[in-house]
RNA sequence: GCCCGAGUGGUGGAAUUGGUAGACACGUUGGACUUAAAAUCCAAUGACCAUUGCGGUCGUGCGGGUUCAAGUCCCGCCUCGGGUACCA
């Protein structure tokens, strides 16, 4: 019989069930740590071997820290609303809801097999009403809160109205759009639409007419991070920019909360400059132009103050309100024109021909504060409308694109700034601009001289004296579109009233999704919810037709785990307050600009509130690699039924087509299976090499499509879980991609089976006595231990495997069957194969669950070494190995090596001219 | 373009952070066991040269450098992967 993984795993799957071996709740007698994975969305196609991946690695810290002595909070739920759902419901007409709950379903039965430590009892879903209603309630929050920038935190949006009627909004500093200023009669003088109106220029949650990124192919609109490339994240499908009327998150008002956090975060910096350039922090300055023959005057923002004497135009976004207003008659249609044209391109098209020039001159002029010189005003798509202020002022010199710009319409170039040493040149000679801040000044009034550096700093003092300007900061972040034109997300607990969005009382939470007739937009393009009945309130209000993106209900699961009953507030006071935060997070590094910066956001907002307990969510963050496919192809001879293996492909014209890798062992093709998988191939003829069919391959996305999908099921079934556990750590180091590729794991599983025979032999007769140990088996041992205990810690799982080889391949040669020596390597093994480990665990004589015992120690006593085989090198190449006592002597180890014969043989005819000895590392002899 | 990350045998990958390059595993080859196969076990396996034996030379993407000693540090390139896309 040997290792009957089936049996095993299913025996205590089912006992940790049973008795609940993986459920936890607050205890106060030990430390507790918290180890999250970023949960999954549960698509159709079920779980394949690169999901588990991060689950693995997670689990076997979980069970770690468990041995450790920790209270290990380990959950996981689902993220289950999402767009193919609904694109299926919307094709098949069956309920999201219903695929959702099948999908959930399998994903369940797929983590089951594999054996997780996951405390079940805490699941939850974003989809369930008991938990989107604190999904709603956050939104309710945020709607009714304001960004006091004093303060830098979230306060209530009452505080904000006692304050317009008491002295108005003058001495207010908030992250708001509203602009004018009012007094504290003006402000009670309004009526109730006016004053909301206002309001929402506060509130952290509020709607807005917004340039959004509109995907007509799924009928919504899309957050910056859900577009990569001009195309939608999902499905691939063309984004347009228009204008319309959304809510929004203002994210931004924490932009330099979430990048100051970013210091203290055990975050890889790859990601953690992944989430800087996103927020985009960058100082400068905003300086006042006045329009020549007009009142009003434009903003620009610059980070270069310090050039103002090189600005010789200025540009405005096509979106610029006012342009309109100063382009001249003989400008106005060229002006129009190119304002239409800029404004129906595509986002792929402006993204495309970036290195394109256009523009268009307004016919107007502004007025340098500093110079009082005119300078064209034009108008130009490579000035955007949603940074800054949507106007520049054009210095061609020290810019590269205003240089290209300036090129291209013939406009003048002047240098203000010249590097440190060198003498102004002509720029009309150039052939770049000279953007670096390393320089000093010239032709620049009172900072002519000055390092740009300083000059920066005076210019900014200087035009505050003079009130045309002052020192800004600008961040790229944008406030996050909250609402999508779909059906299969959280609905608003909001209702209009006179057209003025209210939010629901709390005890009305949760706001459930109601019926509709088609998972489609009505036919005057409301979204799915306005074809519900009576999406109304009680008194008659209609609700919001919007739903919650994806990313709404995942931005504060991690605190509702801590307390996923509580059905009074989100999560209680002393679940916050014991669990805190997550110590270990593992997921994609593909969340970096969106879930990761939302998470932190709405925890942010969350411990202004008082019930976040920490200021950020997510301690440690590994990012675990993509597993990629390793597709096989065939070879179909152009226009024919034959199929050539592929060494021979090169003498045919071919064509290559993607088989199923269940069909290919070994690059060796299964002929009959492949004339049975699909009607096409049924008379295929093969151009064989040594009577075999070799496939091709190649490392690509996993995909169904491509028909290189693993799926763990399978694996499992063939080898058992602890195998696949083992095999996915082996792989290669935790946060590198990697080629999936199934050949390595007989390795691991001929190490369980190898394992196995240590306690049993080959007459399944246990053979465990209890012998004592000897100094060469306890040395194995501790030494193994010392090793895993690093490498856990470490995050380095693959070497952990080796560890573990190693040790049983030097038992196996020790012929050791030594409970003394068995029985902490069971325990040592259990994180990273549970079943086998617990198993073994008992038929040693144990009671209860390997989870509660103790992680062994190792002890340095055993691993003493009496002597090292020190390699003697000759000018640094090792030519022989010398044995020798440890706590020898610099100078003994020196003498031996010099006396040692092997060494008369490379000292010959020459002069020893120096001898390196580091101690249990080297000896280096330099000869010549 | 800019910002990260990575390049080591036929393959996945090790290398205590400057100290024996290729651990561990796959694959391959040869052998043992077997009527046979599977499973298992043993041996070899970076390349080249020499093989009668001792052995030798080269070798961590490329070119330089520092050092007694470089996969590891420095300078200059090349290739691949990821992020970003006119952010003033």
């Amino acid at each position: 019989m040997g290792y009957d993984f089936g049996k095993i795993e299913t025996r205590w799957q089912k006992y940790w069930s049973d008795n609940k071996v993986y459920h936890v709740d607050i205890d106060y007698n030990k430390p507790k740590f918290y180890v999250l994975d970023m949960f999954p969305y549960p698509s159709g196609s079920g779980l394949h071997v690169g999901h588990p991946l991060g689950y693995i690695a997670s689990d076997i810290y979980a069970r770690y820290k468990r041995l450790q002595g920790f209270n290990v909070l380990h959950p996981m739920g689902y993220d289950a609303y999402g767009l193919p759902a609904e694109q299926y419901a919307i094709q098949t007409g069956t309920h999201p809801a219903i695929t959702t709950e099948k999908n959930i379903k399998r994903y369940r039965e797929q983590l089951d097999k594999i054996g997780f430590s996951f405390d079940w009892d805490r699941e939850v879903r974003t989809n369930d009403p008991n938990y989107f209603k604190w999904t709603q309630w956050t939104f309710i929050q945020l709607f009714k809160s304001w960004f006091n920038k004093n303060s830098s935190k979230a306060e209530p949006i009452t505080e904000l109205v006692a304050e317009f009627e008491k002295n108005g909004n003058a001495a207010i500093n908030a992250a708001t759009s509203q602009e004018e200023v009012f007094t504290s009669g003006e402000w009670k003088a309004m009526s109730e639409e006016e004053q909301q109106e206002i309001l929402m220029n506060y509130r952290l949650a509020y709607i807005s007419e917004t340039m959004v990124n509109w995907c007509p192919a799924l009928g919504t609109v899309l957050a910056n991070d859900e577009v990569k490339e001009g195309l939608s994240e999902r499905g691939s499908h063309p984004v347009e920019r228009k204008m319309m009327k959304q809510w929004l998150l203002r994210i931004s008002a924490y932009a330099q909360r979430l990048l100051d956090g970013l210091e203290k975060l055990e975050w890889s910096d790859s990601i953690k400059e992944i989430q800087r350039n996103w927020i985009g922090r960058s100082e400068g300055a905003s300086v006042i132009f006045n329009i020549k023959g007009f009142e009003d005057t434009v903003e620009v923002f610059t980070t270069r103050p310090d050039t103002l004497w090189g600005a010789t135009f200025m540009v405005m976004a096509p979106e610029h309100e006012l342009i309109e207003k100063i382009t001249t008659p003989e400008q106005k249609e060229k002006i129009e024109n190119y304002v239409a044209w800029a404004k129906n391109r595509s986002e792929r098209e402006r993204m495309t021909e970036v290195k394109k020039v256009t523009g268009e001159f307004t016919g107007a002029y502004g007025i340098n504060p500093l110079t009082g010189k005119e300078v064209p005003i034009w108008v130009a798509d490579y000035v955007l409308s949603g940074y800054g202020t949507g106007a520049i002022m054009a210095v061609p010199a020290h810019d590269s694109r205003d240089f290209a710009f300036a090129r291209h319409f013939n406009l003048p170039v002047i240098q203000v700034v010249s590097k440190e040493g060198e003498e102004p040149t002509d720029p009309s000679t150039w052939e770049e601009s000279y953007d670096s801040k390393d320089g000093i000044s010239i032709n620049s009034g009172f900072i002519t001289g000055m390092k740009t550096k300083d000059a920066i700093a005076e210019v900014i003092k200087r035009i505050e004296e003079m009130g045309i300007g002052k020192g800004t900061i600008n961040y790229r972040l944008r406030d996050a579109i909250f609402s999508r034109q779909r059906y299969w997300g959280e609905p608003f607990p909001i209702y209009y009233k006179n057209g003025i969005p209210y939010p629901l009382d709390e005890s009305e939470l949760p706001l459930k999704l109601p019926d509709v007739d088609k998972f489609l937009p009505t036919e005057d393009g409301e979204p799915p919810l306005a074809r519900a009945k009576n999406w109304k309130t009680k008194e008659g209000y209609p609700l919001e037709t919007n739903t919650m993106p994806g990313f709404a209900g995942s931005s504060g699961y991690y605190l509702r785990y801590m307390d996923p009953h509580n059905d009074k507030e989100y999560f209680s006071r002393e679940a916050g307050e014991y669990w805190q935060d997550v110590d270990l997070y593992l997921g994609g590094d593909e969340h970096g600009t969106g879930h990761l910066i939302y998470s932190r956001f709405w925890n942010k907002f969350l411990f202004d509130l008082g019930l976040a307990v920490k200021d950020e969510p997510y301690k440690k963050l590994i990012n675990q690699g993509k597993i990629q496919g390793r597709s096989s192809f065939v070879y179909r001879v152009q226009g024919t039924d034959n199929y050539v293996s592929f060494g021979l492909k090169n003498q045919y014209e071919t064509q290559k087509l993607h088989v199923d890798i269940d069909l290919v062992d070994g690059d060796v093709l299964d002929i009959e299976a492949f004339k049975k998988w699909r009607p096409e191939y049924a008379n295929a003829q093969f151009i064989l090499e040594d009577g075999k069919y070799y496939c091709g391959h190649e490392v690509e996305k996993m995909s169904k499509s491509k028909y290189n999908v693993q799926n763990p099921d399978d694996l499992i079934e063939r080898y058992g879980a602890d195998t696949l556990r083992l095999y996915e750590m082996f792989l290669g180091p935790l946060e590198q991609d990697k080629p999936w590729d199934t050949k390595g794991i007989e390795g691991v599983y001929r190490f369980l089976k190898k394992l196995w025979r240590l306690f049993f032999n080959e007459d399944d007769k246990f053979i465990v006595t209890n012998e004592k140990a000897s100094a060469a088996e306890l040395k194995v041992l501790h030494k193994t231990i010392k090793k895993i205990q690093h490498d856990i810690e470490q995050f380095s799982f693959n070497t952990g495997v080796s560890a573990f080889m190693i040790c049983i391949n030097e038992l196996s040669d020790l012929n050791c069957h030594k409970k003394e020596i068995l029985e902490p390597l069971s325990v040592l093994l259990s994180p990273y194969a549970p079943h086998i480990a617990e198993e073994l665990w008992h038929t040693l004589g144990n009671e209860g669950t390997v989870n509660d015992a103790d992680f062994p120690k190792w002890e340095e006593k055993y691993l003493r070494e009496n002597t090292f085989t020190y390699p003697v090198s000759f000018n640094g190449k090792t030519r022989f190995k010398l044995e020798l006592p440890v706590d020898l002597s610099k100078d003994d180890i020196k003498k031996a090596a010099l006396e040692a014969p092997e060494t008369q043989k490379w000292i010959e005819g020459k002069t020893i001219r120096k001898v390196i000895v580091v101690p249990k590392r080297i000896v280096n002899i330099v000869v010549g």
